[in-house]
RNA sequence: CGGGAUGUAGCGCAGCUUGGUAGCGCACUUCGUUCGGGACGAAGGGGCCGCAGGUUCGAAUCCUGUCAUCCCGACCA
């Protein structure tokens, strides 16, 4: 390709719009447009980015076997309602963008196909003797992201595989679950990416066991805790530590403290000498469903310690009413809400475990009892300070038997705490968890019979009876891969492209365009590269020899050629876009010395997971 | 959804306080000189000042509304 064909439109100024350094660059780099929040045109460079990473991804999906489809993005209700996720993702913040059609019927826009593609399973897959199966497709997907940002690290409309896996039984669920884990692993390595894998969360999309695919970067949207013997990887919303020990209240019995406006822990503890892990704190918090009535939480944590909201939900999601449909929104409790509820004012800040359901009594639309829930570390607690449920008051040395005599008042106790940088490790106390920031480029999941149940996907077994498929779900964002790379790979003159994905590996600069001598050596060694299969570009416009090399710095090509004064001696100079390194060598020796770092470069980072 | 900011030429910005009909740099076109790290000179082209109302003899500028974009937040009272 020619760079005077190209459509290569490049900005000397950081557009307004870009944040982080990898967004700036590609648009820079006229890589990318944007033509709405959240919404990017590909140009053509970029394209050819996205097809050799689409190239990588297939290559290593097929060689599991797995089979390569493209299913609808416009999707009946029917279909999610099925399934139980309609309300979730369409109401309250739900992200799935939907309409209607000139009948009347409500169709959602895919942000995953996990109906779709059990509705067909149900279909096709009959027998013991199919499975297991692994279909994936390279797709559009469209979320209505709360707040899209950071260009295509969280757009509205990308590019994703996703791969679903159905399986006679649980171990071969298991089996293709760790063959995806091994192809994961090669794809970001051939994609030149270091990432790392993390246990994770599972989600929305529910289901057991997961694993997130991070890519190590600043701009990252997730904290991720590592110990530094490498055993253990965690994205923070999952991730567990060993608490630090609480240091004992000297109390033997509870009295009452007058606490005049200290409505925080740190007021609190400053004021009287206690230490945070003395304290118990309590949250009062309503959960909303699509469907069941809101209920009121209150969660008792030690002073010291933070919520972890991602725990959290999944504890209130798994004790919710079963009519209650999915859980939408967890959020404090206001005092504009309790009027609306037509309840008394609530003494916020000093509200303590023993707070009675009677608050919640004459409640119009709240479930009237609250849902009580504790983190381990407060229940661990003989004596602490807590709140008196009265203005300006706290309690020193209650006790959870004084407190909460009943079993209704009793809070269930749970691992509600988000693990910290510094914690010790649970697998190995004397390991610390470090904490690094990862973008999120792939995400695996054993889904189990949750779907397969739910949309009545099931096979006959070996026995002859039917049973629920199970299920996998593998997911790579392919877009956000790409700016990923960008993110990991920069430096002050722009983008350095590993050669695996780069839009061309090499690109042939003739220093000066008016020189018969050098165009016409450009244009020999612009052929004898790509007969020698070298994906090559030619910058053959008029430019002077200064704009022509800040191009190909900013769009990153990893190799150029300069053909310059030496031509007439058939000298020229090769030189690597990453460190700038640079060499002079005869023209003719080029492939000699090209081709063996490109071969090895070709592989991206893969020796290294051999 | 809450808070903050910004909308003026393809991109980056000034002008707005104190109303008088629009400017700078880059990019683009032509010519000349230059030619190995974003050249210089000359001459050009391009804007319903986000949109809609209002005030005024007159609005980019003041007022009201609206739309869009970006940032922070929507966890610990």
């Amino acid at each position: 390709m020619r760079v005077s064909r190209l459509l290569l439109v490049t900005l000397r100024d950081d557009p307004a719009e870009a944040e982080i350094v990898s967004h700036k660059l590609l648009l820079r780099g006229g890589y990318i447009r944007r033509i709405s929040s959240g919404i990017y045109a590909y140009l053509p460079l970029l394209w050819r980015v996205l097809q050799k990473i689409e190239h990588i991804v297939r290559d290593e999906m097929n060689a599991t076997g797995a089979l390569e489809t493209l299913l609808p993005q416009l999707q009946p209700a029917e279909l999610w309602q099925r399934s139980g996720r309609w309300d979730g993702y369409t109401a309250g913040e739900g992200i799935m963008f939907h309409l209607d059609d000139r009948q009347g019927r409500a169709l959602g826009l895919g942000p995953t196909h996990e109906e779709v593609i059990t509705t067909l399973a149900a279909d096709l897959l009959r027998s013991y003797r199919q499975l297991p199966v692994n279909l994936y497709q390279i797709q559009t997907k469209f979320r209505d992201e709360i707040r899209p940002r950071f260009g295509l690290m969280r757009g509205r409309e990308f590019i994703m595989k996703d791969a679903y896996s159905f399986h006679a039984d649980e171990a071969s669920l298991g089996q293709t679950y760790g063959a995806m884990d091994q192809a994961y692993r090669r794809i970001f390595a051939r994609c030149g990416l270091r990432a790392v894998a993390v246990e994770a969360d599972s989600g929305a999309i529910g289901g057991s066991a997961s694993q997130e695919f991070m890519v190590t970067a600043e701009a990252g949207e997730d904290l991720i805790l590592t110990s530094s013997d490498g055993r253990y990887a965690a994205n923070q919303e999952r991730a567990v530590s060993l608490p630090s020990p609480a240091i004992p209240l000297q109390a033997s019995s509870c009295t009452e403290l007058t606490t005049p406006g200290q409505r925080s822990i740190e007021a609190l503890c400053s004021a009287h000498g206690f230490d945070p892990s003395q304290t118990v704190k309590v949250l009062l918090l309503l959960a909303r469903f699509a469907t069941g009535q809101p209920q009121p939480l209150l969660v008792s944590l030690r002073g010291d310690q933070q919520l972890n909201e991602v725990k959290l939900a999944n504890a209130v999601n798994g004790r919710a009413e079963s009519g209650a449909g999915a859980l939408l929104e967890i959020a404090p409790i206001t005092p504009e809400q309790l009027q609306g509820e037509g309840l008394a004012a609530l003494p916020f800040g000093f509200v303590g475990p023993q707070l009675s359901d009677a608050v919640l009594e004459s409640a119009r639309t709240w479930t009237p009892r609250f849902l009580r829930l504790a983190d381990a570390t407060a229940l661990e607690l003989e004596r602490f300070v807590c709140g008196a449920c009265r203005p300006d008051s706290h309690l020193v040395g209650a006790s959870w038997g004084d407190l909460c005599p009943t079993a209704f008042l009793r809070p269930t106790g749970l691992d509600l705490r988000s693990a910290q940088p510094g914690d010790r490790c649970v697998h190995e106390p004397t390991q610390r968890l470090e904490a690094a920031r990862g973008i999120e480029v792939g995400h695996i999941f054993q889904l189990g019979r949750k779907y397969s149940q739910a949309l009545e996907a099931t096979f006959t077994n070996e026995a002859g009876s039917d049973e629920p498929l199970w299920m996998g779900c593998y997911g790579i964002g392919v877009s956000r891969l790409a700016q990923a790379a960008v993110e990991q790979h920069h430096d002050s003159q722009g983008i350095c492209w590993p050669v695996t994905i780069a839009p061309f590996e090499v690109i042939v600069v003739p220093a000066n365009g008016d020189d018969p001598q050098q165009t016409q050596l450009a244009e020999e060694l612009y052929d004898a590269l790509r007969q020698a299969g070298v994906d090559a570009l030619l910058d053959d416009r008029s430019e002077r020899a200064g704009v022509k090399f800040k191009d190909a710095d900013l769009i990153g090509i990893p190799w150029r050629v300069v053909v310059g004064r030496g031509a007439p001696q058939g000298r020229i100079e090769l030189v690597r876009r990453r460190g700038t390194v640079s060499q002079e060598l005869e023209a003719s020796a080029l492939l000699n010395s090209l081709m063996p770092a490109l071969q090895n470069e070709r592989l991206g980072l893969l020796e290294q997971h051999a």
